[in-house]
DNA sequence: TTGTAAGCGTTATCAC
DNA sequence: GTGATAACGCTTACAA
C-alpha cells in the first residue's frame, strides 16, 4: 500500500509527470506511452494519494455535513439529498453525527476545517453552535445552515416556515373543536422550537383563545423529553384535549406516557407534531403531522454551498424558506370532532 | 484560511519547527517562546493542515465505517460503539452510507483507500462485496467485517450467532404451539439471511416438523420486501399461524400488509424477527425479537481493527461470534398460546 | 531549547 | 509529447 507515482513511472520507464498526466487524463499523452503507464499502474495496484493531490491542488473536493441525529428519520432524506447533489458535483460528503452535543459538534467542525473541507452543511445543535462558527464566519468559510437558524448570524440558510407550519397545525386542532391545547416545546435556544411556539401562539390568538402558560411545557426534543413533559401535563385538571409536540421524537415519548396512563390517542386525547415518524406512519397511520421536505433541505443546501464555494454566490446571504405539508391523519379526531371527554 | 506554520513562525519570530513543537506539545519548548507562539497562533487563527501532517507522518488517524443503512435503528448503536472506541484511540471515523448498493459501496471503499484511511469497518451489502475487497485483502489492509460474513474471505469478523438466534426464535414459536411457521428470508447472497434460514430449518427438524418450501419466501430485507412477501404468503390456504422475518424492516412491511388485510398481530397471526425496532418497541411493545448487541459490534470491531492497524494482531484472523438476546413480547401469543385460528 | 535540511506524493510551470 | 524543478504545509532527523 505504498505504491507511488514514481514507482509507476519507473516501471513504465517514464517520468512522474507523465504518469500524473495519465492518471488525470486531461493533457495529451502518446497512445503507446499511455498504454505502458496504465499497465504499470495495474500491475502495481497503484492508487493515487489524494492527500498529496489535495495538498498541492488546494482543493479536497470534500464538504462536511453535520446533523444532530443520523438515526432520526427526518434527517435521512436530508443526508440523501446532500449526498446525491454533492456526488453530481464531484464532491464527497463527510457525514458527522453531533448527537446534539455542542462539544462534539465543535470537534467535528474543527476537524473538518483541519482537513480542509471546502464547505460545511450544518444542522446546528442550538443557538450556542454559533460560537464554534465564529471563526468560519469571520473567515468567509462556505457555510450553509440547515433546518435551524442561528441568531445574529448572517449566512446561507435553508429552513422551513416553522411559524406557519405550527400555526396551521394548531389551527387544524382549533378547527375541529379543540380549545384546550397543550404545547411541548424545546429549550428556548433552538430556533425551530421558538418559531413553532410562536406559530402556536398566533393560532390561539387569532382564534381568540387565551394563551395559558400552564399548557406550555419546556422540555428536550427527544423521546425522553416528550415522556417527561407528558407526565407533567398529566397532572393538569382538566387535561388538555390535544397536544402539539415540537417534533417526532417528542411525540413518541408523549405517546409512551399516554399509553402508560391508559389514555388512547386519538379517542381520548389528540396528538400532532412536526416531522413524520417514517415507520410508525406506515404501521399505524394516525399521527397528524407537519411533514418537512427533507430531501430538498439537503439538495438545496448543497447547491447553495457549491455556489458559495465556487464564488458564484455574491456577498449577500441567501435565506431559503420552504413550505411544509400538513398531513392530516386520525390523531385528533378530525372525523368525529373532538375527543369524547371534551364534548 | 491560508495561514501556515511559517506565517505563525514569522510572527512569533521563531522557526517553523518550534511552532510545530508547540502545536504538537510533545517536545520541550521554552515557556516564554511557547507563549509567544501561542499568541501568534491565536492572532492569526492558525489551524494546522492535517493533509500535510498526514502526508509526512504517513498516518491519517482515520478509519472508515460503511453501513448499508444509517437510518436503520440496528446500526445506530453500531456506529456509536465504533465512534466512541475510535475517539478514545485518537481516531476519527468516516461514516459512509452504502444504501446496500454495491457500486456505492465500492466507491466508498476506493475513496477511503485513496484518502489513506488506516482501516475499514465494513457491514457489507452482500457476498458480492468481496470483489471490491480483493485488493485490500491481498495488500493486508486492516479490515474488519461487521454483522455479515463473506464467503471464502479470511479476515477479522464480528457477527452474531445467527443460526442459534434463528433457532431460538423458531423454537420459541414451536414451544407455544405453532406448527405452520412461515419464514421471510433475503436473497441467498447475504450470510445473515442464509444463517437465519438455517436456524429456522434446524428448529423445525429438531421438532419433527416437516419443512415446507412453500412457507419460505425469498425477498429483499427492506420494508417493501416484507410487504411483498406477506402479500405472497396471504395467498396460502391455510395461512401460517406465525411468521419469522429476517429482520426488523421486513417485519414492518409484513405488519403493513397484514394490517391492510385486516389480520391482527398477535391475535390472528404471530410475528417475530431479528433486530428490534427501537421506537416501535416503546410505543407498542409487542414484537418478539432477537436483539443483537449493536454497540458491542461497533466497539469490538473497532478494537480488533486497531489491533490490526498497530500490528498487534498477528497473522491469523479473529472471528468473534456474539450471542444475541431473545426478547419475548406478545407478538406470538406467548401468554395465551397460539392464535385462535390455530386452535 | 532551537534551527536546518530533506522529503512525504502529488501537481504547476516552464523548458525541451 | 515529455521531463526537470519547485512548490503544497508539515514532520523526521540531525546539528547547533
Amino acid at each position: 500500500m505504498a505504491v507511488t507515482l514514481r514507482d509507476v513511472a519507473q516501471r513504465a520507464g517514464v517520468s512522474a509527470m507523465t504518469v500524473s498526466r495519465v492518471v488525470n487524463g486531461n493533457s495529451r499523452v502518446d497512445a503507446e506511452t499511455q498504454r505502458r503507464v496504465e499497465e504499470a499502474m495495474l500491475g502495481l495496484d497503484y492508487i493515487p494519494n489524494r492527500l498529496a493531490r489535495s495538498l498541492v491542488s488546494q482543493q479536497t473536493k470534500t464538504i462536511g455535513l453535520i446533523v444532530p441525529d443520523v438515526v432520526n428519520p427526518f434527517f435521512a432524506p436530508v443526508m440523501r439529498g446532500a449526498e446525491s447533489t454533492a456526488r453530481k458535483a464531484g464532491y464527497r460528503v463527510l457525514l458527522c453525527n453531533s448527537e446534539g452535543d455542542l462539544r462534539l459538534e465543535r470537534e467535528f467542525i474543527d476537524d473538518l476545517v483541519a482537513h480542509r473541507a471546502e464547505g460545511l452543511l450544518l444542522a446546528p445543535a442550538s443557538d450556542h453552535s454559533r460560537l464554534a462558527l465564529l471563526r468560519l464566519l469571520k473567515g468567509g468559510f462556505p457555510l450553509v445552515l440547515l433546518d435551524r437558524a442561528l441568531p445574529d448570524t448572517d449566512c446561507d440558510l435553508v429552513v422551513s416556515d416553522n411559524v406557519a407550519g405550527a400555526r396551521r397545525l394548531t389551527e387544524h386542532l382549533i378547527g375541529i373543536g379543540h380549545r384546550r391545547i397543550a404545547h411541548f416545546t424545546e429549550s428556548d435556544d433552538v430556533s425551530t422550537g421558538r418559531d413553532r411556539l410562536e406559530g402556536y401562539r398566533q393560532a390561539l390568538e387569532a382564534a381568540g383563545i387565551p394563551i395559558s402558560e400552564d399548557l406550555i411545557f419546556r422540555t428536550t426534543s427527544d423521546r425522553i423529553g416528550g415522556y417527561r413533559a407528558a407526565q407533567m401535563m398529566l397532572g393538569l385538571d382538566p387535561l388538555p384535549t390535544a397536544i402539539f409536540t415540537v417534533n417526532n421524537m417528542t411525540a413518541l415519548g408523549t405517546m409512551q406516557a399516554l399509553r402508560e396512563r391508559g389514555l388512547s390517542v386519538p379517542e381520548e386525547i389528540g396528538l400532532v407534531c412536526f416531522d413524520d415518524v417514517e415507520h410508525l406512519a406506515i404501521l399505524s397511520p394516525f399521527l397528524t403531522v407537519i411533514d418537512q421536505p427533507g430531501e430538498t433541505f439537503g439538495s438545496l443546501g448543497a447547491q447553495l454551498l457549491f455556489e458559495r464555494i465556487s464564488g458564484k454566490a455574491g456577498n449577500r446571504s441567501r435565506r431559503i424558506i420552504l413550505q411544509a405539508d400538513l398531513i392530516v391523519r386520525q390523531s385528533c379526531c378530525v372525523n368525529s370532532g373532538v375527543p369524547k371527554r371534551a364534548i
